[in-house]
DNA sequence: GTCTATATCATGATAGAC
DNA sequence: GTCTATCATGATATAGAC
């Protein structure tokens, strides 16, 4: 995204990414895309046939940035504390960078599921040798038992629930203070892995 | 909402609420309002002058429905792990009848949080009480010290992320098998006290 | 209070000149 | 590839009859 390269099609792409994460796919307007990328409507029509193909362009994109980054670690050769804790460290620091995403997603996950299920399948992501390395575990007694399904749920909320929620946490918890809510931000992967590993860790 | 009283107003905010839940602000049609009303789009604006304040009337009523449930709560005399545990289930058992609230909300808060300031600003909920509950708490050696902001993070988002992320939940872990992600939802109240009373309570 | 008809406007999309 | 001009559609909003 960062590239020199300032083709007309790179300015179109990286005006719609402001204008789709500000409005969502909805609020966004072709004509506020076309301003922002210096450029007027029918351009944008030929490029991108239509709003919907634009939007996909988009939307795929940042999706695929999460993906890739938890796959790698899912599938190395460390315990499971560890692989949590490196999972929690990934996904708060892709957060930090990109604060706008967990909204975004939300929001258009809402609307219309089926642009995430088709990169899902495309991933070849198998949520079932997660729940085997989970199990694994708690039959080794190393963690306490639950449903798998639910210690990820558990995980991931905490992780990108307060970045969705962005405004709230700011209004109610730190009264527009956006440094307070900056350096809440930068301890939440301390915190979380804290949280965490009391939470499930049997002691011996 | 249930009376009987199926005036023109209560069938409008009755179809209003359903469509904007359904679609969002930006996505609801006036004329499918009025069509699941069974009037015409003129009357929506002799009732309600705008498309904005119909969906203001909608937004409040739902947003009401959590707030002074918890408040009951925070200001009781019970124990904090107590307060905790009946927070959860308060909250937990709220989703489950109004599965769409978080989404919704969560969107709207990112399109435009003013209609949410003003609500707390009028509850004059304060939040300064509740992260004293929490540091007197820490102060007794009750549970483990962290920021009351970061505790109360942590379990909001467990508990309302998995509602607002339904349709990941269903088809990464559940596979779309609607009885087992019910099953889940269930599950959660139970789970999350569990989960948060590990993490957080030092064991004597 | 309720409705029909219509004015006004914004948007996504296209045609065609250069 | 890029522009200007324009279309078709659908949405909000209002005027005014009953």
């Amino acid at each position: 995204m960062e590239t020199k390269k300032d083709s007309t099609e790179e300015k179109i792409l990286e005006a719609a990414k402001n204008v789709f994460v500000a409005k969502g796919m909805e609020g966004a307007r072709m004509q506020e895309i076309a301003d922002e990328a210096g450029i007027n409507k029918a351009l944008l029509h030929y490029y991108f046939r239509t709003k919907e193909r634009l939007f996909e362009a988009i939307f795929s994109g940042i999706i695929k940035l999460a993906f890739p980054k938890i796959m790698t670690i899912v599938q190395s050769e460390a315990s499971i504390v560890s692989k949590i804790e490196q999972i929690v460290d990934a996904y708060i620091d892709l957060l930090i960078k990109h604060p706008f995403i967990p909204g975004f997603v939300l929001k258009e996950l809402n609307r219309d599921p089926s642009g995430l299920f088709k990169l899902v399948v495309k991933f070849g992501l198998n949520p079932q040798s997660v729940f085997d390395q989970i199990e694994q575990a708690m039959d080794r007694g190393e963690i306490r038992r639950m449903k798998p399904q639910h210690l990820l749920s558990n995980i991931v909320s905490m992780c990108v629930f307060p970045f969705a929620a962005r405004p709230i946490l700011s209004f109610i918890l730190f009264k527009d203070d956006p440094s307070a809510l900056e350096a809440f931000y930068n301890e939440r992967a301390t915190v979380i892995k804290e949280f965490v590993i009391n939470a499930i860790v049997i002691k011996k």
